[in-house]
DNA sequence: ATTATTTTTTAGACTAGCCTAAATTTAATA
DNA sequence: TATTAAATTTAGGCTAGTCTAAAAAATAAT
């Protein structure tokens, strides 16, 4: 059994090596969970002797399997949550987060398969990002950045990369939303921003940092 | 703001005081909390310093106004969700109370509103206990012990007094359910049995002590 | 009314999770 | 390669919430 702490840690963890792809320095943790390096360092070790992770001294830290298992359950509780959340209780898709972050602790394998069950086993939350299911397998969808799609080309948009609420306000503001269809009009070289077309009816002008944010397939 | 273990001291003195009617010991609170005198003495103070309840020494606690209406809060959280659990995930009576005991520290007035929302303003748990509305006011429905009801009357199943798990499961058991028809056909002067018809169909021997906790209307 | 018992409080100590300040190791640069 | 800078760890300390053991107050019983 984790701590509500622990469980943080692990997310980030996860998050931060993309998925178990490469080590994670204690600073790095240290900004994500908004702590000192010094607490980062006590609490990797912690989760060490758990055998969540593989710390070595002065490198860094690695997830083994154990705890990637244990990071996706949580990730899995967070986007089923959130998806209950836009789903059916009518919130929108940028007040979410902080809600599913404490969401995701409560701690009842009957709940989470109940409400899997009432949202009729969604494969992708509210961002477009995949739900983990029960063994924590992935469906992983084929996804490119809307800013390296070609010019006069068309696409749907599968997901956001980073979901700041801000950035997520935004993009409801021009009309981009999740299954939105999209042509890219033009793109000018210097500055790599796009002008795109939405549901072949709105015509958004986007900067290059927010098309590498939104995903399409 | 309060932490996990001052909400769940908050209510426990809620509950135990019978909504502020009557002063809570230390002991008392130790017993409901699962912990020593000692502990209850500390978190007495922190919650006294607060002014959610009123300490004398060696006397024992009453609940504030401030106090009652935070203890309200979370108990209208509580059992919006032990609601939610039963009628949207199909939950068993029996199965919510601990997940509820997680849920109701979830900080969000908006979720709250929303879940109300999404329920239908319900203004009764799964138990049949009132649901505290948003300002803390409870409809008091007139509710009596099966127990105390003469035979050959009838009544309504309203609520369960004490629910615990195997009290709730032994009364699906023989049919009993919140909105049930029942019909006392029959008191045992010497040891209080009832025996009583469910709806019409099903008959059923009741010990005294489970017939006081059950209420009808 | 005095002693015995129970209840409650105080004192001191423990763990989790955090901190600051100092020491150590690794990486970068002259 | 020697030195400086950056990253990391260690040492020691803090708070919340818990504990045990001992002291103090209230209650009960002789």
């Amino acid at each position: 059994m984790l701590s509500y702490t622990e469980e943080n840690y692990l997310k980030a963890i996860y998050h931060l090596s993309e998925g178990g792809e490469k080590a994670v320095s204690t600073n790095e943790l240290a900004d994500a969970m908004n702590t000192k390096p010094a607490s980062v360092t006590d609490m990797i070790k912690k989760l060490s002797v758990k055998k969540l992770i593989a710390y070595e001294k002065y490198y860094g830290v690695t997830i083994t399997k154990q705890g990637k298992a244990d990071a996706l359950a949580i990730i899995r509780k967070h986007r089923l949550w959130e998806t209950f959340l836009v789903e059916k209780l009518k919130f929108n898709w940028d007040q979410v987060h902080d809600v599913a972050e404490q969401l995701e602790h409560i701690q009842s394998p009957l709940l989470i398969e109940k409400l899997d069950e009432f949202l009729g086993h969604p494969v992708a939350d509210p961002h477009g990002h995949a739900i983990p299911d029960k063994n924590g397998k992935i469906h992983v969808a084929q996804q490119i950045p809307l800013g390296e799609i070609n010019a006069n080309k068309t696409a749907t948009v599968s997901a956001v990369k980073r979901g700041s609420p801000s950035f997520l306000q935004y993009l409801s503001k021009i009309g981009v939303y999740i299954g939105a269809h999209v042509a890219i009009l033009e793109k000018t070289e210097f500055d790599g921003s796009v002008e795109i077309l939405i549901d072949k009816k709105k015509k958004a002008f986007i900067s290059k940092e927010a098309a590498l944010n939104i995903l399409v397939s």
